[in-house]
DNA sequence: TAAAAAAGAATGAACATTCATTTTTGTGTT
DNA sequence: AACACAAAAATGAATGTTCATTCTTTTTTA
């Protein structure tokens, strides 16, 4: 019997409870006999499947982020418009954040908190470079202004971070209707103001 | 002897090796008796200024929210132009995310995690009702876009919080040139547009 | 039937909070 | 000014709990 044999059901259950409770309490106040109660599973048994607390919290990160980007990417093509690219990637996102906004928001508790190994967070950064890559393209065709790519990301990708944190706090904001709004802020503060 | 006369340096060196200590390895990750040495203090002295831990965070995030606002809104005037006032703001905000990062970063932190209560929380919004009459008047005048006071904050503000964050991790992109850069963003992203 | 997987109980360290004392402070008296 | 002294403030050590991790035993699997 190899590694490959263990249940890789049990894994996902381990990596689910984590983010729930994560998301509830934070990654201090959840300890691992709740999260193996709520995995259906005893508390040793996660260390067959993961070396301990913080290597748990991490391959949860990057294993998210990974479902994260893969879903953002999913129907973008490298062949589309630069303008195309982009809000068919930005429309993903914010779909993501919308309909599966427990994993966008342990995500956006992992970036904001000493929580994960700086070494991880390098790790689920790399998932971005289609990303870096379409506005690099855009840039070279006088599409997209050329500023850094932090400033890229902060004017056009990152406030819907914020958006879904509040949508989670009660307010109703991320329907259909201001989704376009919200795209329409987003690609004018990136585009050349001269298109 | 009253409470008044207890040491208000005591209190505030509390303060501050909370946020100090909590940025860099979480609330729970923070021992009160870390706190208490790093503040110069008995751990049992935290009891009489604070009532435990939870009211420790709570208050130093209060206060630390009570500042930044302060802050940002110094040399603001309710007589100046709508333009001319965000400009102001938005500035004053800018640099205290560059200046005073540590408190900034605390406030991320807050935001972005289950460590305050909800009432401490909704406490520490009261104080961006400035902002918020700033915005109300640039819609009535045509100025601004009338969209939701969600999606304003989003594109104009909050984008300062993920430059703030690249920057405390290493990348240089808030100086001087960059932040006139940004400003124009968050400018072109809420003004309407047959400005 | 032997090796892998899983379990529950045990271990020991870390921590928030309280307790019993000591130190400091401000006031009134000589 | 020096002192006495009560109340407040501060302390270090103790308490009891919680928790990550490990250990030993049982169950499952091939």
């Amino acid at each position: 019997m190899a590694i490959l044999q263990k249940s890789i059901d049990k894994r996902n259950a381990l990596i689910k409870a984590t983010i729930e409770l994560v998301n509830n309490a934070g990654f201090h106040a959840t300890p691992m006999s709740k999260i193996a109660k709520m995995a259906n599973v005893s508390p040793a048994t996660i260390y067959l499947y993961f070396e301990n607390k913080q290597d748990l919290v991490n391959k949860t990160y990057i294993e998210v982020k990974a479902e994260y980007t893969k879903y953002a990417f999913e129907s973008y093509d490298e062949n589309m418009s630069v303008e195309q690219g982009f809000e068919i990637i930005w429309k993903r996102i914010a779909d993501f954040k919308l309909n599966d906004s427990e994993n966008a928001m342990f995500l956006a508790q992992c970036d904001n908190t000493p929580m994960i190994d700086e070494l991880s967070r390098q790790e689920g950064i790399k998932h971005l470079q289609p990303l870096l890559d379409l506005w690099a393209r855009g840039k070279k065709e006088g599409i997209i202004k050329p500023i850094s790519d932090y400033l890229l990301y902060a004017y056009a990708i990152n406030p819907l971070s914020f958006l879904m944190m509040s949508q989670k706090r009660g307010a109703i904001i991320l329907d259909r209707k201001h989704i376009e709004e919200a795209y329409q802020s987003a690609w004018n503060s990136i585009k050349t103001c001269d298109q």
